[in-house]
DNA sequence: GTTATTGCAAACAATTTGCACCCAC
DNA sequence: GTGGGTGCAAATTGTTTGCAATAAC
């Protein structure tokens, strides 16, 4: 298993900063698409083994849209979504409630916690007003 | 729009039950096995069907697993997952730190919350060890 | 040299869709 | 009879895998 501290692969590094770069999330084929041409530029395989590889690391933190697309995001970066169930529209949410929280329960006294992935769904204010 | 309170079609009542009975969160897949036969069976595309609705009305909440797969849990069932993302195994974590906590940011102002996704990811025991 | 990483194309699997049929009202 | 819900099978799509070539150390 890839240690936590290690830097990772020149691949992976990439990718990361691509990431960081990224005001919003960023699906694997936008990845993909997004080094393509540059020097940098990966096979889409190469790409999902990758981001594998880095969730793995606890670097990077994915959320699926109802597609079944997944997102990727740096873990680092402690935002969260408010996504509404009817139109599927999302805003990102900068405060994040379980930082101010200590998470007590047995069972996490044996788990290293790296990262969480927080999500809320309703109905935004569009929605309410036309249902 | 299908309004919350509706008890919905008889179909994605059947899910909802089904939901309920189980311990644990189920996939599209299991929940079409398992009513196969039963004399409320449904095809599969029926099952994802309703499972989209249900999941619209706000009853049913999901995650995925990194495999892509979709597991279903009721929302009224208030627990959350500790997974490892070494080895992939998941516990469940039955406290709602959320729950303690109000929500107050500006963007939930015009957005009507229903549920909310939480999970935590990290290393587990076995694998602290093992690394 | 040995081992891990990559690219490509083929394979996979979960989910979605088209469409004809059926049911409820 | 009209509109929505359903089953089936086909289509779609994101993601994964096999394998030979390549890069890392």
């Amino acid at each position: 298993m890839e240690q936590p501290g290690s830097q990772g692969t020149q691949r992976q590094q990439l990718l990361l900063e691509e990431l960081q770069k990224s005001q919003s999330e960023m699906t694997g084929q936008q990845l993909h698409r997004c080094l393509e041409g540059q020097p940098g530029g990966m096979g889409l395989a190469t790409v999902y083994r990758n981001l594998r590889k880095l969730h793995q690391q606890g670097k990077v933190r994915c959320r699926h849209l109802p597609t079944g697309e997944a997102l990727y995001a740096p873990v680092d970066r402690d935002e969260h979504h408010l996504t509404c169930v009817n139109c599927g529209t999302t805003q990102t949410l900068q405060l994040c409630p379980i930082h101010e929280l200590k998470v007590k329960a047995p069972e996490t006294d044996n788990f290293k916690l790296i990262f969480h992935t927080l999500e809320f769904f309703g109905l935004c204010n569009r929605c309410q007003t036309k249902g």
